[in-house]
DNA sequence: GATCCCCTTAAAGTGGACTTTAATTACTTT
DNA sequence: AAAGTAATTAAAGTCCACTTTAAGGGGATC
Protein backbone atom coordinates (compact mmCIF):
# COMPACT_ATOMS: atom_id res chain seq x y z
CA UNK A 1 0.00 0.00 0.00
CA UNK A 2 1.13 3.43 -0.95
CA UNK A 3 0.61 6.74 0.43
CA UNK A 4 1.01 10.57 -0.49
CA UNK A 5 2.50 12.55 2.59
CA UNK A 6 -0.78 13.99 3.53
CA UNK A 7 -2.39 10.64 3.72
CA UNK A 8 0.81 8.49 5.62
CA UNK A 9 0.22 12.21 7.54
CA UNK A 10 -3.01 11.10 8.69
CA UNK A 11 -2.12 7.57 9.15
CA UNK A 12 0.99 8.62 11.75
CA UNK A 13 -0.42 11.46 13.42
CA UNK A 14 2.91 13.67 12.11
CA UNK A 15 2.26 16.58 10.24
CA UNK A 16 3.86 17.15 6.74
CA UNK A 17 6.55 18.89 7.90
CA UNK A 18 7.45 17.04 10.62
CA UNK A 19 7.82 14.01 8.05
CA UNK A 20 9.82 15.69 5.84
CA UNK A 21 12.02 17.06 8.75
CA UNK A 22 12.97 13.52 10.10
CA UNK A 23 13.46 12.50 6.77
CA UNK A 24 16.27 15.64 6.03
CA UNK A 25 17.59 14.80 10.15
CA UNK A 26 18.09 10.84 8.71
CA UNK A 27 15.76 9.20 11.24
CA UNK A 28 13.04 8.02 8.42
CA UNK A 29 15.35 6.77 5.14
CA UNK A 30 14.16 4.98 2.62
CA UNK A 31 11.08 7.48 1.09
CA UNK A 32 10.59 6.71 -2.18
CA UNK A 33 9.69 9.40 -4.71
CA UNK A 34 7.00 9.70 -7.94
CA UNK A 35 7.77 11.33 -11.00
CA UNK A 36 7.23 15.01 -10.12
CA UNK A 37 9.50 14.08 -6.99
CA UNK A 38 7.08 13.75 -4.81
CA UNK A 39 7.10 11.17 -1.76
CA UNK A 40 5.64 8.14 -1.93
CA UNK A 41 5.28 6.29 1.44
CA UNK A 42 4.53 2.26 1.94
CA UNK A 43 3.63 0.16 4.94
CA UNK A 44 7.46 -0.36 5.27
CA UNK A 45 7.93 3.13 6.04
CA UNK A 46 4.74 2.77 8.13
CA UNK A 47 6.05 0.26 10.84
CA UNK A 48 10.00 2.05 10.93
CA UNK A 49 7.84 5.53 12.11
CA UNK A 50 5.56 3.65 14.51
CA UNK A 51 9.01 2.31 15.98
CA UNK A 52 10.78 5.95 16.15
CA UNK A 53 7.30 7.34 17.30
CA UNK A 54 7.24 5.01 19.87
CA UNK A 55 11.11 6.03 20.82
CA UNK A 56 10.80 10.01 20.74
CA UNK A 57 7.45 9.67 22.77
CA UNK A 58 9.02 7.96 25.57
CA UNK A 59 11.23 10.32 25.74
CA UNK A 60 14.31 9.27 23.72
CA UNK A 61 16.62 12.39 22.13
CA UNK A 62 16.48 12.86 18.42
CA UNK A 63 20.23 12.43 18.31
CA UNK A 64 20.10 8.89 19.73
CA UNK A 65 17.21 8.10 17.41
CA UNK A 66 19.73 9.06 14.43
CA UNK A 67 22.60 6.84 15.89
CA UNK A 68 20.14 4.04 16.47
CA UNK A 69 19.12 4.24 12.67
CA UNK A 70 22.50 5.00 11.95
CA UNK A 71 23.17 1.59 13.18
CA UNK A 72 20.72 -0.18 11.78
CA UNK A 73 21.99 0.74 8.47
CA UNK A 74 24.85 -0.62 9.38
CA UNK A 75 23.98 -3.55 9.65
CA UNK A 76 23.77 -7.00 11.31
CA UNK A 77 27.27 -6.53 13.26
CA UNK A 78 25.21 -3.27 14.78
CA UNK A 79 22.95 -5.74 16.78
CA UNK A 80 24.96 -5.55 20.35
CA UNK A 81 24.90 -2.06 19.80
CA UNK A 82 21.64 -1.32 18.73
CA UNK A 83 20.40 -3.56 21.52
CA UNK A 84 21.99 -1.51 24.16
CA UNK A 85 20.81 1.25 23.00
CA UNK A 86 17.71 -0.49 23.51
CA UNK A 87 18.14 -1.49 26.99
CA UNK A 88 19.63 2.30 28.28
CA UNK A 89 16.61 3.33 26.84
CA UNK A 90 14.29 1.37 29.05
CA UNK A 91 16.41 1.83 31.99
CA UNK A 92 15.50 5.73 31.58
CA UNK A 93 12.09 5.33 31.22
CA UNK A 94 11.97 3.21 34.42
CA UNK A 95 13.99 5.94 36.31
CA UNK A 96 11.37 8.17 34.52
CA UNK A 97 8.49 6.13 36.50
CA UNK A 98 10.07 5.82 39.76
CA UNK A 99 10.99 9.85 39.20
CA UNK A 100 7.37 10.29 38.77
CA UNK A 101 5.61 8.04 41.41
CA UNK A 102 7.63 10.02 43.53
CA UNK A 103 6.07 13.07 42.82
CA UNK A 104 2.46 11.58 42.24
CA UNK A 105 3.20 10.69 46.22
CA UNK A 106 3.95 14.27 47.18
CA UNK A 107 1.07 15.73 45.21
CA UNK A 108 -1.08 13.21 47.12
CA UNK A 109 0.08 14.39 50.44
CA UNK A 110 -1.04 17.83 49.32
CA UNK A 111 -4.28 16.67 48.33
CA UNK A 112 -4.31 15.28 51.65
CA UNK A 113 -3.68 18.83 52.97
CA UNK A 114 -6.41 20.42 51.29
CA UNK A 115 -8.83 17.78 52.35
CA UNK A 116 -8.28 19.07 55.98
CA UNK A 117 -7.97 22.55 55.23
CA UNK A 118 -11.78 22.29 53.83
CA UNK A 119 -12.65 20.00 56.58
CA UNK A 120 -11.89 23.15 58.99
CA UNK A 121 -13.01 25.42 56.97
CA UNK A 122 -16.63 23.70 57.08
CA UNK A 123 -16.16 23.74 60.96
CA UNK A 124 -15.80 27.15 61.06
CA UNK A 125 -18.68 27.95 58.79
CA UNK A 126 -20.85 25.66 61.28
CA UNK A 127 -19.96 27.67 64.49
CA UNK A 128 -20.81 30.92 62.58
CA UNK B 1 18.51 30.97 59.26
CA UNK B 2 19.45 33.37 56.17
CA UNK B 3 20.90 32.82 53.11
CA UNK B 4 22.94 34.56 50.64
CA UNK B 5 22.02 33.15 46.76
CA UNK B 6 25.24 30.73 46.87
CA UNK B 7 24.16 29.23 49.83
CA UNK B 8 20.52 29.46 48.61
CA UNK B 9 21.77 27.92 44.86
CA UNK B 10 23.38 25.19 46.81
CA UNK B 11 20.72 24.55 49.25
CA UNK B 12 18.20 23.89 46.38
CA UNK B 13 20.36 23.07 43.51
CA UNK B 14 18.81 26.11 41.52
CA UNK B 15 21.51 28.05 39.42
CA UNK B 16 21.79 31.76 41.21
CA UNK B 17 20.19 33.05 37.83
CA UNK B 18 17.45 30.22 37.87
CA UNK B 19 16.47 31.98 41.38
CA UNK B 20 16.27 35.21 39.96
CA UNK B 21 14.27 34.45 37.04
CA UNK B 22 12.06 32.75 39.60
CA UNK B 23 11.90 35.80 41.57
CA UNK B 24 11.67 37.76 38.28
CA UNK B 25 8.18 34.91 36.84
CA UNK B 26 6.45 35.72 40.20
CA UNK B 27 7.12 32.13 41.22
CA UNK B 28 9.05 32.81 44.61
CA UNK B 29 7.94 35.63 45.79
CA UNK B 30 8.57 37.33 49.19
CA UNK B 31 12.37 37.31 49.26
CA UNK B 32 14.13 39.76 51.01
CA UNK B 33 17.04 42.68 50.73
CA UNK B 34 20.04 43.69 53.08
CA UNK B 35 21.55 47.25 52.97
CA UNK B 36 23.34 46.62 49.45
CA UNK B 37 20.24 45.34 47.32
CA UNK B 38 21.22 41.70 47.99
CA UNK B 39 18.67 39.15 48.07
CA UNK B 40 18.66 37.19 51.87
CA UNK B 41 16.60 34.09 51.44
CA UNK B 42 15.42 32.28 54.89
CA UNK B 43 13.77 28.96 55.39
CA UNK B 44 10.38 29.70 54.36
CA UNK B 45 11.62 30.37 51.06
CA UNK B 46 13.20 27.40 50.78
CA UNK B 47 9.61 25.42 51.73
CA UNK B 48 7.92 27.53 49.38
CA UNK B 49 10.89 26.22 46.48
CA UNK B 50 11.19 22.95 47.84
CA UNK B 51 7.11 22.35 46.91
CA UNK B 52 7.87 24.80 43.60
CA UNK B 53 10.59 22.23 42.58
CA UNK B 54 8.49 19.45 42.79
CA UNK B 55 5.46 21.24 41.09
CA UNK B 56 8.69 21.90 38.15
CA UNK B 57 10.31 18.49 37.92
CA UNK B 58 7.10 16.42 37.55
CA UNK B 59 6.12 18.52 34.38
CA UNK B 60 3.86 21.26 35.66
CA UNK B 61 4.42 24.11 32.69
CA UNK B 62 6.33 27.34 34.72
CA UNK B 63 2.59 29.09 34.03
CA UNK B 64 0.69 26.75 35.65
CA UNK B 65 2.92 27.40 38.37
CA UNK B 66 2.40 31.14 38.35
CA UNK B 67 -1.05 30.56 38.59
CA UNK B 68 -0.88 28.44 41.21
CA UNK B 69 1.75 31.20 43.27
CA UNK B 70 -0.88 33.73 42.30
CA UNK B 71 -3.72 31.99 43.93
CA UNK B 72 -1.98 31.43 47.02
CA UNK B 73 -1.39 34.67 47.39
CA UNK B 74 -5.11 35.34 46.97
CA UNK B 75 -5.77 33.55 50.40
CA UNK B 76 -8.09 31.20 51.88
CA UNK B 77 -11.10 31.72 48.88
CA UNK B 78 -8.83 30.16 46.63
CA UNK B 79 -8.33 27.14 48.05
CA UNK B 80 -10.86 24.90 46.05
CA UNK B 81 -9.61 26.44 42.77
CA UNK B 82 -5.56 25.57 43.80
CA UNK B 83 -6.74 21.99 45.00
CA UNK B 84 -8.33 21.74 41.69
CA UNK B 85 -4.66 22.29 40.16
CA UNK B 86 -2.85 20.25 42.25
CA UNK B 87 -5.64 17.30 40.95
CA UNK B 88 -5.39 18.29 37.61
CA UNK B 89 -1.69 17.31 38.01
CA UNK B 90 -2.20 14.32 39.94
CA UNK B 91 -3.92 13.36 36.52
CA UNK B 92 -1.73 14.81 34.40
CA UNK B 93 1.41 12.41 36.27
CA UNK B 94 -0.75 9.15 36.53
CA UNK B 95 -1.17 9.60 32.07
CA UNK B 96 2.83 10.29 32.17
CA UNK B 97 3.19 7.17 34.23
CA UNK B 98 0.54 4.76 31.86
CA UNK B 99 2.11 6.05 28.64
CA UNK B 100 5.86 5.38 30.02
CA UNK B 101 4.04 1.62 31.01
CA UNK B 102 3.32 1.35 27.52
CA UNK B 103 6.50 2.20 25.80
CA UNK B 104 8.42 -0.02 28.38
CA UNK B 105 5.83 -2.78 27.02
CA UNK B 106 7.19 -1.96 23.87
CA UNK B 107 11.02 -1.48 24.16
CA UNK B 108 10.73 -4.61 26.15
CA UNK B 109 8.83 -6.61 23.21
CA UNK B 110 12.10 -5.42 21.07
CA UNK B 111 14.72 -6.47 23.74
CA UNK B 112 13.04 -10.00 23.19
CA UNK B 113 13.18 -9.75 19.55
CA UNK B 114 17.23 -8.68 19.99
CA UNK B 115 17.53 -12.07 21.99
CA UNK B 116 16.33 -14.15 19.38
CA UNK B 117 18.17 -12.24 16.84
CA UNK B 118 21.41 -12.65 19.19
CA UNK B 119 19.75 -16.63 19.22
CA UNK B 120 20.08 -16.97 15.63
CA UNK B 121 23.21 -15.76 15.30
CA UNK B 122 25.45 -18.04 17.37
CA UNK B 123 23.11 -21.11 16.02
CA UNK B 124 24.77 -19.57 12.98
CA UNK B 125 28.15 -19.61 13.99
CA UNK B 126 27.94 -23.12 15.36
CA UNK B 127 27.05 -24.12 12.04
CA UNK B 128 30.13 -22.57 10.40
C1' DG C 1 44.86 51.04 46.32
C1' DA C 2 44.58 47.21 43.40
C1' DT C 3 42.71 42.67 43.32
C1' DC C 4 39.13 39.44 44.38
C1' DC C 5 34.77 37.74 44.87
C1' DC C 6 30.05 38.20 45.12
C1' DC C 7 26.26 40.79 44.06
C1' DT C 8 23.02 43.66 40.86
C1' DT C 9 20.20 44.43 36.30
C1' DA C 10 18.64 44.07 31.52
C1' DA C 11 19.17 41.88 27.45
C1' DA C 12 20.70 38.62 24.35
C1' DG C 13 21.71 33.73 23.48
C1' DT C 14 20.89 28.52 23.70
C1' DG C 15 18.96 23.87 22.69
C1' DG C 16 15.70 20.75 21.15
C1' DA C 17 12.09 19.74 18.28
C1' DC C 18 9.57 21.17 15.52
C1' DT C 19 6.48 24.95 12.74
C1' DT C 20 5.86 28.60 9.58
C1' DT C 21 6.88 31.23 5.66
C1' DA C 22 8.18 32.18 1.01
C1' DA C 23 8.89 31.12 -3.50
C1' DT C 24 8.05 27.76 -6.96
C1' DT C 25 6.10 23.78 -9.56
C1' DA C 26 2.62 20.51 -11.06
C1' DC C 27 -1.77 18.44 -11.71
C1' DT C 28 -6.98 18.93 -11.63
C1' DT C 29 -11.24 20.99 -11.96
C1' DT C 30 -14.46 24.65 -13.93
C1' DA D 1 -7.16 29.42 -19.50
C1' DA D 2 -7.96 30.52 -14.79
C1' DA D 3 -8.46 28.93 -10.24
C1' DG D 4 -7.70 25.69 -6.81
C1' DT D 5 -5.18 22.16 -4.43
C1' DA D 6 -1.10 19.70 -3.14
C1' DA D 7 3.56 19.13 -3.49
C1' DT D 8 8.63 20.81 -3.35
C1' DT D 9 12.82 23.39 -1.02
C1' DA D 10 15.54 26.34 2.07
C1' DA D 11 15.41 29.36 5.55
C1' DA D 12 13.54 31.76 9.20
C1' DG D 13 10.58 31.65 13.26
C1' DT D 14 8.53 29.68 17.68
C1' DC D 15 8.22 27.86 22.33
C1' DC D 16 9.92 26.86 26.80
C1' DA D 17 12.93 27.15 30.42
C1' DC D 18 16.68 28.56 31.33
C1' DT D 19 21.79 30.32 30.64
C1' DT D 20 25.10 33.57 29.35
C1' DT D 21 26.82 38.02 28.63
C1' DA D 22 27.66 42.79 29.48
C1' DA D 23 28.25 46.48 32.42
C1' DG D 24 28.60 47.85 36.68
C1' DG D 25 28.45 48.40 42.26
C1' DG D 26 29.95 47.07 47.02
C1' DG D 27 33.01 45.29 50.59
C1' DA D 28 36.97 42.36 52.37
C1' DT D 29 41.92 41.17 51.69
C1' DC D 30 46.97 41.57 50.30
Amino acid sequence: MNYSIKEFSLKTGLSAPTLRYYEKEGILPFVKRDGNGNRIYDDENFEWMDCIVALRSSGMPMAEIKHYVDSFNDGEKTIQERKQVVLNHKLRIQNEIMQLNKHLDKVNYKLALYDILEADQKKQNKKL
